[in-house]
RNA sequence: GUGGGUGUAGCUCAGUCGGUAGAGCACUGGGUUGUGGUCCCAGGGGUCGCGGGUUCGAAUCCCGUCACUCACCCCA
């Protein structure tokens, strides 16, 4: 097969019955989100680069998919717009850019695509869509809050049987590097490593931090404290500190706000570690059995808005990764819908009649196709009305014409009636509407 | 960006020791007059990813290249 027809790695084409599947699932999600009283935004697909770059970490911002300056620039190599990298930074944007004039808290969500030059894998692509909500200009835990539960609902909303909140705090982490006397300059590198404490063995942890500069014993009580599984052990080392009371704090007011769902929902994961550089309190991860990474995202992020030269406003938010939701559950047992009636076209001489009772079917809200097709032959034809899984088929030749009637078959018990022209969209409404 | 695997019909894949390609599904036509799904019969469709090399001869062996894919990295 030829290359070409493809399309680009990690994009892909949806075919009817897929886009109908994802257009449920975001009105599933808008719904859930509406419910809370967030607004909907759209902003473009590109922003200028420096808006982009250095909000998502040194590795983020490799994979921001750059677009080349044009014109008598375009020889330079140089890119001066980058297609969006996430919602929340462009909405960081619009809050510098339309401030005073959006309401106070401003809460939002978008659905939207987004861009990374990344290496395409399971569950990874190049252009997916998010699910964004946020709040900008609250302080409130209340606010965190709402953004957990309304990213539960969405979750629920869009079928996930079971999933888990991960939740943190950056001022905890920060309290964690405070607690064992790690330097500033290798706390980045040191939290990323811990993060792989769910994936791989402590002690090839501990090598990968010893490795980075940690002394031995230090790497080893960290690994130990964090893979012993219980938060009562870090706790202790996070209360020594002041960021890590802080962390706590946060994280501990999350926990009694979602305390009203189910169990173990929401679980204070101490090693669990955001890769975007631009939060600075809570934070959180969701995963769920049988899908790929995590499924949805987010966290404090108070610098961000100022950083793009707004107001020094505060912020939360959350997104949910629709994409390894969707990919993940199986869409075979979709039913596309078929049509209510399909219309032969036997002769000429009928076409008018055909499109004038398309048209008062269409009117009743009837799904109805015409036969477009070179064939003449009746059986071509009910054959074509079968693949669209025709529930009524008219049938209107030269023997109806003669007589001003049509014949009305029932595709899936055989029977057929004949009616008067002039009645048949009155009949067939009676039978296929509602 | 690093390492492994795979590229044959629209789709899923066979193809032995090198001898110029097969199946199933799909598609098209037929099984007399104006009746779909099931069944039967027939048919069309392939630069064997691309380029080079070895050979009398390459889908098959070698080199390169591109694409896809898995595991890292990172992430939703």
């Amino acid at each position: 097969m030829a290359q070409a027809a493809e399309p680009p790695s990690g994009t892909r084409d949806f075919l009817a019955a897929e886009v109908r599947r994802r257009e449920h699932a975001f009105g599933s999600v808008r719904a859930a989100f509406e419910r809370y009283g967030f607004e909907p935004l759209q902003t473009p697909a590109f922003e200028r680069l420096e808006v982009l770059t250095g909000k998502y970490g040194d590795e983020g911002d490799k994979l921001i998919f750059k677009i080349l300056r044009r014109g008598e620039h375009e020889a330079s190599g140089e890119a001066d717009l980058a297609l969006r990298y996430d919602l929340t930074v462009p909405l960081a944007r619009v809050v510098a850019t339309h401030g005073n004039r959006l309401p106070m808290p401003y809460r939002r969500y978008a659905l939207g695509p987004v861009w990374r030059a990344d290496r395409p894998g399971k569950g990874r692509f190049r252009e997916f869509t998010q699910c964004d909500l946020d709040t900008v200009g609250s302080n409130s835990p209340l606010a965190d809050a709402e953004t957990l539960l309304a990213i539960n609902d969405g979750l629920i909303a869009l079928g996930v049987p079971e999933f888990r909140f991960e939740l943190n705090s950056r001022q905890a982490l920060f309290g964690l590097l405070d607690a064992y006397g790690i330097p500033e300059e290798l706390g980045v590198r040191v939290l990323i490593t811990l993060d792989k404490l769910d994936k791989l063995p402590a002690g090839t942890v501990t090598a990968e931090l010893t490795s980075r500069g940690l002394a031995t014993d230090t790497a080893a009580a960290l690994v130990a404290d964090l893979a012993a599984d219980d938060p009562d052990r870090i706790r202790k080392q996070l209360d020594g500190t002041k960021r890590g009371r802080t962390g706590l704090v946060e994280v501990d007011r999350l926990l009694a706000l979602t305390a009203g769902l189910p169990a173990g929902r929401v679980v204070f994961t101490p090693r669990m570690v955001r890769g975007l550089d631009y939060y600075t309190g809570p934070i959180f991860e969701v995963t769920a059995p049988g899908f790929p990474g995590s499924i949805a995202s987010g966290g404090r992020y108070d610098g961000l808005v100022a950083a793009l030269g707004g107001p020094d406003l505060p912020a939360c938010g959350g997104s949910i990764g629709i994409e390894r939701i969707l990919s993940s559950q199986d869409g075979s047992a979709e039913l596309e819908p078929g049509l209510d009636v399909a219309l032969t076209v036997l002769s000429e001489e009928t076409e008018p009649a055909l499109v004038e009772l398309a048209s008062r079917l269409r009117a009743a809200g009837l799904r109805v196709g015409l036969y477009l097709g070179a064939s003449g032959k009746i059986a071509k034809q009910l054959k074509w009305a079968n693949d669209q899984r025709a529930r009524y088929v008219v049938l209107l030749g030269p023997r109806e014409h003669a007589e001003g009637v049509v014949t009305v078959r029932d595709m899936e018990s055989g029977g057929q009636a004949q009616v008067c022209l002039a009645e048949a969209a009155e009949h067939l409404v009676e039978r296929a509407g509602g």
